[in-house]
DNA sequence: TCGCTGTGCAATCCTAGGGTTGCACAGCGA
DNA sequence: TCGCTGTGCAACCCTAGGATTGCACAGCGA
């Protein structure tokens, strides 16, 4: 359970940016859904242009939550959970950082309560 | 405390939108190391004005990340690891989700290209 | 070769929200 | 009671980025 330097900062930074928008994470789940799509299909089952799905698509392929491979004049998108992955692992291991220290001060105040010197 | 049938939905919104700014990240790291601080004494450790830190920390507070308690005329904000902890939860459940489809989506592909018609 | 359709590129619009400043108000200490 | 300092409130500024539109270009099918 050793984390490591961090490299993982830019993929969490990364990572949380483009789950943060709303759109996204509606695109991913319909990505996840058909396994696999391209923006002109996503298009159409949202309320926004291709344009703007594309944009969505290029922020989710940088953070490494989706790849995309072109097939003739299409280009597919499908969804990957690497990233997805190790950023939820950051965060409950941030939330048990939290809680040790969290549990440490406390015991250090109750024990200045018992001994106010 | 009950949570209703899902009101996950709004926390791992509100969570994610919070967790994407970097400086509220930043503000949490520094909380999370003193167990408990006030908006002024943050706003000494940043490069930004103690206004900026007070509206992060009302959206981190929102996001339940942050809990604050009023002592005479200060208020003191702390960390606080259920809403992260669930956050983490949600999205490595996500995350198995997505390799399961991908996983009967390749069994698919391949038995089709087995048994081609 | 002639469409037709999926993409890529670029200019533009417009709102959300991060950050600041100024000021009034409230407790704590002398 | 008189400061002094920590907060709260509100008006404002300014940039990031979400979304659109228009157009050029590239493959696929007839």
């Amino acid at each position: 359970m050793v984390d490591s330097p961090r490299p993982d900062a830019d993929v969490v930074d990364a990572v949380l940016n483009a789950l943060a928008e709303p759109t996204r994470r509606q695109l991913l789940d319909r990505l996840s859904a058909h396994g696999q799509a391209t923006a002109t299909t996503l298009a159409d089952e949202l309320p926004i242009s291709r344009q703007a799905v594309v944009k969505h698509l290029t922020v989710l392929e940088t953070a490494g939550l989706v790849g995309s491979v072109k097939v003739g004049r299409e280009v597919r998108y499908s969804v990957r959970s690497e990233a997805l992955d190790a950023t939820a692992r950051w965060m409950s291991s941030l939330a048990a950082a939290w809680d040790r220290r969290l549990a440490k001060i406390k015991r250090f105040a109750e024990a200045a309560e018992r001994d106010p010197k």
